[in-house]
DNA sequence: TTGAAAGCGCTACCAG
DNA sequence: CTGGTAGCGCTTTCAA
C-alpha cells in the first residue's frame, strides 16, 4: 500500500458531517433525494476541509466522461486556433469539458497523443491535423469511441470526416489571378509530405494547367507560420523565376511573404500580386489585405462538435463524409499583372469584397 | 455495479497472455524484472487485444501524476502562446504531460479551470492570467500542489510569483517617444479593471508625467485582439483628442491600431508613432514593423517550469518572487514629431535593432 | 432519505 | 521472476 499523498476524499467529508459517503456522492452530484439539512451540513464539511473530488477516480467508477479530446497540429496558426475555440464553445456550452494537444504537424505525436486521450477514456476525439499514420485508423476505429477528421483520414462506422475542397477553393484562386492576366505563379506550400498540403499543390498546378498550357509555375516550402512564408519568399525571389503572382497554401505563411517582399522593396500587388488560404483574420488586418479563400472554422468547429456527441440532435453519426466549399475574398493583395497584354477580359465576374 | 462499457483491461490482457494482472502491470511499465518471453507474450496480447490503459486508473493508483495544468487568459493572443509553448516544450523534455485552459480573462472561468485541474490532481498549476479572484489564492494555498503564477498573485509557500517590471518598460517606451518630440500621447489598453493591464495604464501616465508635466494624454480601450485594437483606434481617432502617439498595451492590439489608422488615411510613423508591448514575432511582420518593449516568453517559460516541478534543479520552490526586465525594440512605427519645436536632443542614446 | 458494499482498472507490496 | 491482493476515491445499486 503506497503512502498516498492525497489528503482530502469523500471519507474526510462524510465523517466530518457524520454522514455517509453515499451521501457526500449525491450531495455533490446534486442528487435531488438528500434531505436539504444534510445537504447543508455535507456542503459546509466539505468547504472547510478545501475539498476537492478526485476526478480521476470520478472517471473510473463512473465509466464514462464528458471531455473531448482535440488534436491540432499547429495552434500557432490562427486557422487551427479558430476551429479549435468554435469546438470548444460549442463544447462547454453542452456541458462538456476539453483537452488539446498540439501535434506539430508531426506523426508520432498524432499517434502518442491520440493514444493519451484513448488512455482518458474521452467520449470523442477530433483530429484537427494534416499529417496522419497508417496505422492509426485502424487502432481508432477499434476504440469504438465517436471520431472526426479534419483533413484527413476516411470514413468509417465510428469516423467522420470533414473536408474543404481544395480543388475548387484553389481553382478560384487561381482562375481569379489568370483573369488578372498572370501567367507566371509560384506556389508556396509547407510539408510537401502531408497529404492535404499536397493536394493544395497538386490542384494548385491542376488549375493552372486548365487556364493556360502555357503558364508558368514554380514550387516552394517553408514551414508553417511567419517566419516560414518569409524564408520561401526569399528563396523564391532568388531563384531566377519570377513569378508575377504567389499563391500561398495558407494566409498564416502569406504575411510571412509579404514581409520579405516589402523588405526586398517589391510592391504588392503592383509588382506581385500575393494570395492567401483561410481568411484568418490577420489576412485583414495585414498590409495589404490579403486576398484569400474562406475557410468557415466557425462552422467547422460546430459540425465537428455535432458528429462528436450523439445527443446533440442530427441523425447518429454514421461514417459520413462533409465536404465544405471555399469562397474567394478579393483584397488589396492582388491586381492587374503589370504590361498585361494578355489581360483577361473576365474580370467583371469578380468583386471586391 | 453500472454496465461498464470499458472493454480491455488488464484482465483481459492478463487472461490472453495467461499471467497475472500483476505482470502485465510490469510490463506496461517497463519494470525489468520480467523475463523476456513473457515480456514478448504479454506485448503481443495487448497489441492484439488493442489494449490502451486506463490512465484514470493508472492516476488513481499511483497517488500522484506527471501532468502540468496551465491556465492562460488568450491563448489567441500570440504571447500567451509562445509562453505555453515554452512550457509545454520544457515539461515534455522532463517527461510531463501538459494540459491547458483559456480563461477569457474571465475569473470566473480563472476558478472554475483551476478546481478542473486542482480535481485532475496536478502534479503542478501555471496560471498566466491577467484576472485574479479573491478566494483563489486561498484555495490553492490550501492544495499544497506547486502553483506558478505570471502576472497576477503574491508569493506564499507553495506559490511562486514571475512579474515583468511594467513600470520599467514603459518608462522606457515612453522616453523614448518624449525624446522624439512627442507630448501629446493615448494609450490603448484592455479590461481596465485587471490589476497587471491597470498597471501598464498608471504607470503609462506616470511616466508621461514624469518626463513633462505639460504633456497630455488619453485613454482608450477595446478587447484584447485586432479587431479590439481597430475598435480603440477608431474611438480614439473621433475623441478630438489629437495623438501624435499611441502607446499600446500590446502587440497583438497594436496590429489592429496599425490597421484602423491605414485605414482613415493616417500615416505611421510620420503622423503618428505607435507602440506595442511584448515583442511577439507578428510585431516584426506586420507594417510598419512595431517598436515594442521585448518580454523574454521563452525564458518566462523556462523559468515557470523549473519553478513548478521540485527536482528541476534549483532551490526547491520557496514562493519567491522573479521580476523580468523588459527591453525596448525600435522599429518602424515610431519617429520625430512633425513640427516638433520640442524635438529633444537625446535621441542619439536610442538605437534601432 | 440514508447506509453498506461492490466494483471501476490499475499499482505496488508481500510471498514464494 | 511471478501471483495474489489490498487499496486508490468515487459512484451506484440494493435494502432499509
Amino acid at each position: 500500500m503506497p503512502k498516498h499523498a492525497e489528503l482530502m476524499n469523500l471519507n474526510a467529508v462524510a465523517k466530518k458531517a457524520g454522514v455517509s459517503t453515499a451521501t457526500v456522492s449525491r450531495v455533490l452530484n446534486d442528487l435531488k433525494v438528500v434531505k436539504n439539512s444534510t445537504r447543508a451540513r455535507v456542503l459546509k464539511a466539505a468547504e472547510e476541509l478545501k475539498y476537492h473530488p478526485n476526478l480521476h477516480a470520478r472517471s473510473l467508477a463512473r465509466g464514462k466522461s464528458r471531455t473531448l479530446g482535440i488534436l491540432v497540429s499547429n495552434m500557432e496558426n490562427p486557422f487551427f486556433f479558430d476551429i479549435f475555440r468554435a469546438l470548444e464553445s460549442a463544447a462547454h456550452s453542452r456541458g462538456y469539458e476539453v483537452v488539446v494537444a498540439n501535434t506539430d504537424y508531426r506523426s508520432e505525436q498524432l499517434v502518442s497523443s491520440a493514444r493519451l486521450m484513448i488512455g482518458w477514456r474521452v467520449a470523442g476525439l477530433a483530429a484537427i491535423v494534416s499529417e496522419m499514420d497508417a496505422d492509426l485508423m485502424q487502432v481508432l476505429t477499434d476504440t469504438r469511441i465517436p471520431i472526426v477528421f479534419y483533413d484527413v483520414g476516411t470514413p468509417r462506422k465510428n469516423i467522420t470526416n470533414v473536408r474543404v475542397d481544395y480543388r475548387k477553393g484553389m481553382k478560384k484562386v487561381v482562375e481569379y489571378l489568370y483573369s488578372l492576366g498572370h501567367a507566371r505563379m509560384a506556389f508556396v506550400g509547407h510539408h510537401s509530405t502531408l497529404e492535404p498540403i499536397n493536394e493544395r499543390r497538386k490542384t494548385f498546378l491542376e488549375s493552372v494547367a486548365h487556364c493556360s498550357p502555357s503558364a508558368e509555375t514554380h514550387i516552394v516550402a517553408g514551414t508553417d507560420g511567419l517566419e516560414g512564408g518569409r524564408q520561401a519568399a526569399r528563396e523564391l525571389l532568388s531563384s531566377g523565376f519570377h513569378p508575377t503572382s504567389i499563391i500561398c497554401v495558407n494566409d498564416f505563411m502569406a504575411v510571412g511573404v509579404l514581409r520579405e517582399l516589402r523588405d526586398q522593396g517589391v510592391r504588392v500587388p503592383e509588382d506581385i500580386s500575393v494570395t492567401g488560404f483561410d481568411n484568418i483574420k490577420l489576412a485583414e488586418f495585414c498590409s495589404p489585405a490579403l486576398t484569400t479563400a474562406h475557410i468557415p472554422r466557425e462552422q467547422i468547429g460546430q459540425i465537428i462538435f455535432e458528429n462528436l456527441v450523439p445527443d446533440a440532435k442530427k441523425e447518429q453519426f454514421t461514417g459520413r463524409e462533409i465536404l465544405i466549399d471555399p469562397e474567394l475574398m478579393v483584397r488589396e493583395s492582388t491586381g492587374l499583372v503589370r504590361n498585361a497584354q494578355a489581360a483577361a477580359g473576365n474580370q467583371e465576374k469578380f468583386v471586391a469584397d
